[in-house]
DNA sequence: AACCGAGAA
């Protein structure tokens, strides 16, 4: 396989511009020779496409791929600690690892086999085929757990999980007692989780020899899982702890076809190639991936309407897929084709590796993708378009040889291919730390500069969640959770400075409405944008939402006047407001709600008191105070203490307002623009987070400077 | 005027 330390050039891409006319005339492509992408999404392969329907499930299980591996993989498992499975398509390894771990007898001593999956879907989804494969009722031999959802029983042996809630498990079990074997599924996707889940294993089997992990990984990261978990420190191989397997797939070769030169604007080009491959390819489905809703939606639309013009052809079904459409929208593109219709798929990265939809014959691939990165200058994370990964690339061509061989274009010369990162930056070192750090913490990990990172986070990125911890009072001067503030925020399924907000949301006597507003941040778009002509009326509607003081106060008054309602779905479309969203918002106030008792924090309301918008805004502060900004001569947002500017996004309530407020605090930044936007009072920076905020004279503020520098210095020589 | 990818606790 490729050397991945090799090749680390910046990708050129050209980004998509309205400004630059586009290419007229066919697109000329370059076909090369194309290995199958590794796909690890077996789990919807067998639900969707069974070539074996018909058979026993006994006959079907004998027949997958992995079959044929059975005893050797029974075998390393004896031999070796830690075993990498690789498998490609369709192997079944997800679904038959387990029970031949339980027919083996792994869980004969009251142990579960459990394996932990990146998406609830597969949890379920899994769980659900396994038990019927052993017959048994879900929760009986085979269960799963998931956030709000645990069908587990003291029968069960083989548990399906995701893998937050194993990190959760870890809190109470640090040493996993009750697992004989831990799988890890779809290792490959370097998720935070998953990082994190494997550098924790790594620690649990020095401890505990009788554990087995199994991860199951793609061709590339093979290795550097190998040699992670490698315990062996002498040159004895036949010591060796860890060890790989290969298992064979059912994935079919796909051609790939490039541009000559770069496609100025690859929505244009995505569209004009759909017509292209309509007009002259045999039938068969298009898959074709953008960035986001707007693209996706913008290119079905270009779609539909140079369709209706199409003469002597099939027809041409457009269907778009992304999260933000409703789990009835997203079935829609599992629909099979019509008679003479050839179905284009529209989708974002959903389609990359959530969702997979069956008998695809074509990908298009932009080459980007939306993804969130962090801005070392001033550490907030953004969501920004870059270009995909060569991994990531493989993945979304793969997706076309699932049935039958296939198809892919790539709307970029194999040139720009070749300068790709061979695989996608983990998650671990683009993101946030310190949500990372109060975990480790919380497990009892007090060295996180030490810790064996599978993906070693940037240093600064570390320093910065150290700090941020260390401001919103989660750690001591001496480097440890505080009690109970830091032991409690660690507990909470929040980012940190929502953890903390919420939790002092007692002591500003406002936690009914902080804990509803918290819960409305955690669903993105409340407000749904409908397409066409009733535009302006949802606008309108919005409108009479919105309160004054900011987007937060919008929110609650959104979420009461949901319950108010009866919570009736009907009101919510008629508002154009997002009701499976609304729905999930009220799940995750009653859990909030719940952790808030357990913590002892009193459930108070405000409504009614004098100054009750203000208790709440105040209690944000509390935590939000790193991201306070004041309104600049420029027109920006001009955050406080790095000074970097930010737009006001689009859809934020304050531009309502005639005229903006001076001081705000804002929840989350997309672009350059924050949204998520409260209007705050000045002093209360400074009275609520004065190790963060100074006022007085020049003086004043260097002898406190200087104060809190040596605080820095005890404080970074306990933490190394 | 149009700036929210995908996940998860």
């Amino acid at each position: 396989m490729s050397d991945q330390g090799l090749r680390h050039r910046r990708p050129h891409f050209i980004k998509p511009n309205d400004d630059i006319p586009s290419v007229s005339g066919p697109l000329l492509m370059e076909e090369r020779a194309f290995e199958p992408g590794v796909d690890e999404n077996a789990i919807t392969s067998i639900v969707y496409n069974n070539p074996f329907a018909s058979l026993s499930i006994q006959q079907q299980r004998s027949r997958l791929p992995i079959f044929k591996n059975r005893s050797h993989i029974l075998y390393l498992l004896e031999k070796y600690q830690t075993v990498i499975v690789v498998g490609e398509t369709g192997s079944g390894k997800s679904t038959q690892v387990p029970q031949y771990l339980v027919e083996a007898g792994w869980a004969a001593d009251g142990r579960m086999i459990g394996i932990t999956q990146p998406r609830r879907v597969a949890v379920v989804t899994l769980a659900n085929r396994v038990s019927d494969e052993r017959q048994c009722g879900l929760g009986d031999e085979v269960g799963y757990t998931v956030r709000f959802d645990d069908v587990t029983s003291s029968k069960t042996k083989i548990k399906y999980m995701s893998d937050g809630i194993m990190l959760r498990e870890l809190m109470s079990d640090p040493l996993l007692t009750r697992y004989s074997v831990i799988m890890v599924d779809e290792a490959h996707e370097r998720s935070m989780n998953t990082d994190l889940a494997i550098g924790l294993l790594r620690k649990i089997i020095s401890i505990r020899s009788d554990l087995r992990v199994i991860i199951s990984s793609a061709t590339l990261d093979a290795e550097l899982f190998r040699d992670f978990f490698e315990l062996n420190e002498t040159n004895d191989p036949s010591k060796d702890t860890a060890t790989i397997i290969s298992v064979e797939g059912r994935a079919y070769p796909v051609s790939t076809f490039y541009t000559k030169t770069g496609a100025p604007n690859y929505l244009d080009a995505t569209v004009d190639l759909v017509i292209k491959i309509h007009k002259n390819e045999q039938p068969g489905d298009i898959l074709a991936f953008l960035t986001g809703q707007d693209e996706v939606e913008l290119a079905c639309d270009r779609l539909r309407e140079q369709s209706k013009n199409l003469k002597d052809c099939d027809k041409l079904w457009v269907v778009p897929m992304y999260g933000g459409l409703s789990a009835r929208e997203q079935l829609k593109a599992f629909d099979s084709t019509a008679y003479r219709t050839r179905k284009v798929v529209v989708a974002t990265n959903i389609a990359e590796a959530s969702v997979t939809i069956p008998g695809i014959a074509a990908v298009i691939d932009c080459g980007f993708v939306k993804m969130r990165v962090i801005n070392p200058k001033n550490g907030i994370e953004t969501l920004m378009v870059i270009p995909i990964s060569q991994s990531s690339a493989e993945q979304r061509a793969g997706r076309a040889g699932r049935i039958r061989p296939g198809k892919c274009y790539r709307l970029y010369p194999e040139s720009e291919f070749d300068k790709l990162l061979p695989s996608t930056i983990p998650e671990m070192q683009r993101s946030h730390l310190a949500p990372v750090i109060l975990q480790l913490k919380a497990l009892g990990i007090q060295n996180v500069l030490r810790f064996h990172y599978l993906a070693r986070p940037p240093a600064d990125a570390m320093k910065q969640g150290l700090e941020l911890l260390y401001a919103l009072g989660a750690i001591g001067d001496d480097g440890l959770l505080t009690s109970p503030l830091g032991i409690n925020m660690a507990d909470l399924p929040l980012p940190p400075m929502f953890s903390k907000v919420l939790l002092s949301s007692g002591e500003f006597e406002c936690s009914e409405e902080i804990a509803i507003i918290i819960a409305m941040t955690q669903i993105q778009d409340v407000f749904v944008v409908p397409g066409g002509g009733k535009r302006h009326r949802a606008e309108v509607v919005k409108r009479k939402f919105s309160v004054a003081e900011g987007d937060h106060l919008t929110l609650l008054n959104v979420f009461q006047n949901f319950i108010q309602n009866g919570r009736s779905k009907n009101w919510c479309n008629q508002h154009f407001l997002n009701y499976r969203g609304l729905i999930r918002a009220e799940n995750i106030r009653e859990q909030l709600v719940r952790y808030l008792k357990q913590c002892k924090i009193k459930m108070v309301s405000c409504s009614g008191l004098i100054g009750s918008t203000a208790k709440i805004r105040r209690c944000l502060v509390n935590g939000f105070f790193p991201y306070a900004a004041r309104y600049d001569h420029t027109g920006n947002y001009v955050t406080i203490r790095e000074e970097y500017p930010f737009k006001v996004y689009k859809g934020s309530a304050i531009m309502y307002r005639p005229e903006y407020p001076k001081w705000v605090i804002f929840t989350d930044v997309l672009q350059n623009s924050i949204r998520d936007i409260s209007e705050i009072e000045p002093e209360w920076l400074y009275e609520l987070a004065p190790q963060f905020y100074d006022f007085g004279t020049e003086g004043e503020i260097a002898s406190k400077k200087r104060r809190t520098d040596d605080l820095d210095s005890t404080r970074k020589a306990n933490l190394n």
